[in-house]
Order: C-alpha cells, then sequence, then structure tokens
DNA sequence: AGGGGCTATATGACCGAGCACATCTTGCGG
DNA sequence: CCGCAAGATGTGCTCGGTCATATAGCCCCT
C-alpha cells in the first residue's frame, strides 16, 4: 500500500524517509565508520521499511568496478570445467563477486578472444580462462590492456597467471604405480591432441618409463570418452603382452575396463588399468578404478585468489600455482602375474 | 602511439574523432535506419581505430536492461543441472544474454531466496532456477516484484513458469519396460526424499505397476550418489525374489550394478536394471545400462525461450512446458527366466 | 572565551550510455 | 522557386549511485 508507483526505490527516497541527504544513505550501505549510531539506524530501519536495494549497475558505472568475474570455459558437462568452476563459484560469491560464464563449444583461439571481448564489454574485473588446450592458450597472449587473468592448465610462456594440477607427477605416480606392482611397462590411451592435459600425462608416464629403463610403447590416441577408451580397450585386448594400462581419464578407463570385459580379459588379474581425475563413479566401476586424484576444487579456489589479489594490487606480477595430485588405489590394479 | 591517457575510449571520443555527436554514435551502434551510409562508415571506421567498446554497464543504467540472465542452480556438479546450464548458457548467449550464476550447497528455501536477492541486486532481467527440491521452489512463490522467473522442475503450483522433463512418464517407460520383460515386479531405488524428480520417479513406477496388477515394494531410498546405489544394491542381492531394478538415476544404478556384481549374481540373466538420465558413461557400464533418456540440452533452451518471452511481453502469462523423455535400451534388462 | 581539530552531514559534479526533443538537411510536388 | 514532409544530426537531461569538497556541530585545550 506504501507503493504510489511502480518504480523502485532509490537512494534518495530512503534518504527522505530517513530525513537524511542520500549520501549519507551511501554511508550507511558502505559501512563507514563517520556515522552517528542513532542516524544508521534511522537509515537501516527506512531500508527495510522501503524494501529498498542499492542498484549495482549504477554502482559499477561510477566506480569502474563491476564485481564480476568472467569464466570461459570448454564443455562445462565434463566432470572436471564443472568442478573447477564449482569452486571457483564458491570462492567469488564469498568474496563478493559475480560469476559470468560462457561456455564454448569448439575452441580455437579465435573464440576464446571472443568470448573474452564479449566479458570485457560487459566489464568483467577479470576473467579466468579454463581452456587447456594448446591452441586457446594463446589466445591468452593479447588480452585487452589491463584485463586482469589467470588460466586453468595454460602454457608455461604466456603472460598470465596459471593455476594448475602437477599432470606430469600424477602420470608419473600413476606409471610408478603399475611398474612397483611388477608390470614390464604400461600401455597408455591418451586425450587428444592439442591439450595440455594429453601432454602432460604422456609426459610424466613417458618419464616414468624411461627413468625404469623400461620400452615405451606407442600411445593409443582417444578424445577423453568412454567410447574411445571402449576402442583402445578393444586394441589392447588383442595385443599380446598387455598387462598394464594407464588411461588419460576416468571416462576412457571405463571405456577400458568394459571392452577388456567384452573380450574376456579379467581385470586386474590379466590387466591392470589406472585412471585419472577420480570422478564420483570410479570407485563403483566394475572393478573399481585405482586413480589420480584431481582436486578441481581447490584449483577454482586458488584461480579466485590469484585473480582477487591481481585485481587488487593492479600490477602484473604473473604467478604459477602448481596443485599436487593424489593417488587412490582400489580394485584395477594387482601384481603382475 | 595515440594514447595519450590509460582511459578506454568512450563515445565522446569516438564522435570527436568521426566529427559526429555522441548519440550519432549510438545509432551506429544500435542500427538505427536514419543514418546516412558514409556517416555510418565514417563512424565505424573511428571506433575501429580507437578499438573503442561500449560500456554495456552505463547502457543497462539507463535502459534498465542488464541482458544478464540469473541461474540459481544446486550443485553444478552434477551431470544434470551441468548439462541443463549448459543448454541454459548456449540459448541465451545466442539471445544476446550473458548468463550468472549461482550454485548452492545447501538447498534450504532460504539459500535459494538469497540467492535470487542477490541477482536481483546485480539487476538481471531473469532468472531461471534449478532447483528441483520441494522445499527450494517454496522460495518461488514470492520473488522480487516484476522478476521474470522460470523453474526447471518446479511444483505445479507456483507463480511461475516450468519446464520439465516428465518423471511420471520416463519411470512409467521404464517399469512397463520391465514389466514387459516377464519380470513380476519391480523395485526401485529411489533419489532423495524433498526432491520433486524423486517423487515423479515413484509415481510413476507405482502407477506402472498397479495398472498391472502387480505387488509394489517399498522403494529404498538412496540420495543420487553411486554410494547409495551400492547400499540398497546389498540389501536387494540378499533379498529373496527380486529379478527387477528400476534405480532413481544412473550413478546409483552404477551403484547397484556393483553391489550385484560383487555378491554374484549376473546382470542381467539374474536381475536386470535400468537407469534413469542416460549420463555419458552408462552405454560402458557391465554390462551397458538400458536407461531412460533425459533431454537436458533442450530444457534449458525452452528455459530461456520461455524467460525471454516473459521479459518481452513483460506480461504475467505463466507457461508449463514438458519435454517427454527417451528410453534406450541396452544389456542391463532381459526377459525374466 | 576563542580557536584548532575532529566528527557528522550535505551539496554538486560525474560515470557513459540512451531518450526525447529540437534543429538542420534534403528531396519532391506544385 | 517555394513549401513541406521525411531524413539526418545535434542538444541536454536522465538513470542511480559514488567521489570530492564544503559546511555545520562538537569537544578540548590554553
Amino acid at each position: 500500500m506504501t507503493t504510489p508507483k511502480r518504480r523502485l526505490p532509490v537512494m534518495a527516497d530512503v534518504a527522505k524517509e530517513a530525513g537524511v541527504s542520500h549520501q549519507t544513505v551511501s554511508r550507511v550501505l558502505n559501512d563507514h565508520p563517520n556515522v552517528r549510531p542513532d542516524t544508521r539506524a534511522r537509515v537501516e530501519e527506512a531500508i527495510t521499511r522501503l524494501g529498498y536495494r542499492r542498484n549495482l549497475v549504477a554502482r559499477a558505472l561510477v566506480t569502474k568496478r563491476s564485481r564480476t568475474l568472467g569464466v570461459v570455459s570448454f564443455d562445462t558437462t565434463l566432470y572436471g570445467p564443472a568442478s573447477t568452476i564449482y569452486g571457483i563459484e564458491q570462492a567469488a560469491r564469498t568474496a563478493g563477486y559475480f560469476i559470468s560464464i560462457v561456455s564454448l563449444k569448439s575452441i580455437d583461439a579465435g573464440s576464446v578472444r571472443d568470448a573474452i571481448d564479449y566479458l570485457a564489454e560487459q566489464g568483467v574485473d577479470g576473467v579466468v580462462v579454463v581452456a587447456p588446450q594448446r591452441s586457446a592458450g594463446r589466445a591468452l597472449e593479447n588480452l585487452p590492456p589491463g584485463m586482469p587473468a589467470v588460466a586453468v592448465e595454460g602454457t608455461h610462456s604466456a603472460d598470465v597467471s596459471v593455476v594448475c594440477i602437477d599432470q606430469i607427477e600424477g602420470a608419473r605416480l600413476a606409471t610408478r604405480h603399475l611398474l612397483e606392482l611388477g608390470h614390464e611397462t604400461v600401455w597408455h590411451v591418451s586425450g587428444p591432441a592439442d591439450w595440455l592435459e594429453t601432454e602432460g600425462r604422456i609426459e610424466g608416464w613417458r618419464a616414468a618409463l624411461e627413468e625404469a629403463g623400461r620400452p615405451v610403447p606407442e600411445p593409443l590416441a582417444g578424445d577423453w570418452s568412454p567410447r574411445a577408451g571402449y576402442e583402445a580397450g578393444k586394441s589392447l585386448a588383442a595385443m599380446d603382452g598387455v598387462t598394464a594400462v594407464f588411461a588419460g581419464n576416468d571416462q576412457m578407463a571405463l571405456g577400458v575396463l568394459r571392452a577388456l570385459s567384452e573380450a574376456g580379459v579379467r581385470v586386474p588379474d590379466q590387466i591392470s588399468v589406472v585412471g585419472f581425475d577420480d570422478i564420483p563413479e570410479s570407485e563403483f566401476f566394475s572393478p573399481p578404478l585405482t586413480t589420480v586424484r584431481q582436486d578441481f576444487d581447490v584449483v577454482g579456489r586458488h584461480c579466485i585468489e590469484v585473480l582477487l589479489r591481481q585485481i587488487d594490487l593492479g600490477s602484473a606480477t604473473y604467478e604459477r600455482l602448481v596443485v599436487p595430485p593424489g593417488f587412490v588405489v582400489r580394485s584395477s590394479t594387482s601384481p603382475a602375474r
């Protein structure tokens, strides 16, 4: 009944209601110290009475800070990006920032550029790019001027901060585990070319093999999908002497397991399999999957920390934050017979 | 070298550069018809020369339209919400809208309210709420005035538009499939209480059973997680006469499969299992899972369509859009022996 | 009592666009 | 060659906040 007009109340309305100036209302809203307690109370009461909310758009216009962070990501449907973004969102909101998401389907440098430009136009205070392809990384090399940015799993070279999980170490963990179980060597089903994760995992796997003086078989190329793992698994089942397989991620490991099971190969008795990611399902695969654990949540949180630091300092100091991977042993690996 | 100041170019700069007024620049930017071609060209050239981008924040302030849509969702890590949001994002971006996401960990009406308020403050033009719990639905019953909203899987009663997949029909499909294979009855591992999907799936399952005049066993309560399915599967394996199980989602089905396998029960020979969702992994479960297919992508797209319609019309006409589920038969079901 | 140094509050400009309206062109019919 | 309507462009205000600065009130000290 106290709404003669449809229009939402603005600061001036609150000011009038409380018998002060709009500036005082602003002070109350921004927790300025120099406001007498009773004035503050009066203003606060007026605010709730009118149901006033401050207009963040107007605020952003003058402060030139939107308190919104952009996230550009490749296929947010995948477990990794989805979890990372979840971590980002939680951390950002706690810090009082909004998250604006652009999710890409194709991943050339051009579309990443476009996405960043798009977000820049909207006035985001910074961007985190979750697009761990080599080509996507290139888009970060000439950002809009003055735009703070952090990349997840980015290249080492670019002029941006990077937060990543140690892929090489993860792959080494997986490979060593299999080697220590007595396997002569380890086959690898890799992710798609151009992905930094793919490269890192191949590198770590190869390194572990070479350190142990073992032969390095040709990796089987996949694309992260269970289907690709399935195809690779069929090839592996048909080959001689395969006793241990390191799949580039858990979904491909699932496909491998399926193919081996269809081929009548028992896991882990005849072939041991390890994955990468530790998705929630992998504990219940048949058999439960031994895998490298990635803590996407902390990656997300670190991204926000790094980004906010960059925004607040205004300076261009590029950090590189490496999160160590974990390793969880379940039932898909066993000693070589 | 043409940057005497750090400040980004604004409309006035472009205007000066092109020798016109800021209003003409605005016209060019907004594709107004009444601009002479050569003027337009001159302005466009000035824009690229200066690298001008329009400030959407300022634009939003005066137009009172931010071209941003809010999404509040429960646990964006789950496949369903993640896929829905993906669809939403794609559709929104094509329509020229940004997406601002708030992802909730706990899901009471209060936190949904808070999230919506938070987004309202930011000035979103509308919200889609992906929080299919009964309690979350209640938060939609008194939205900020004039805020267009659409709920995914929302309650029927509330004064909001709803886009949903026909859960009852999906469950019925699953149950009938098992009945038609000759199973006497079908056990059900349900989702967590309070979820609308849980209720719908129980309802459809029960209806199919009753229509066929079959006994309706007590459902086993789960929580969508593979672990819950695993526990339920252990119980099921210990029971007599169980030949068919309808799991509330694919992850729980995975847990059931695992438990049965551990108990030495062969699927589908001894027990048939069907899931719900059709996550990308389920085709490669052991055995490949027969399941109800939900097209989250089209749900997301429909959300945006409905929401934009509501925004453009400004009117409060509430729609209810029901997407039919699919059904995909794989190898986890077979005729009763 | 007077003045210095605070604190508390008010005033007006400003951020960068769009909108309404005014003004100046242009084209065309009579 | 004039008049008039439509087309093209410019002017000034507005959106709803914050910032810089001015001003009023207060306490304390000499």
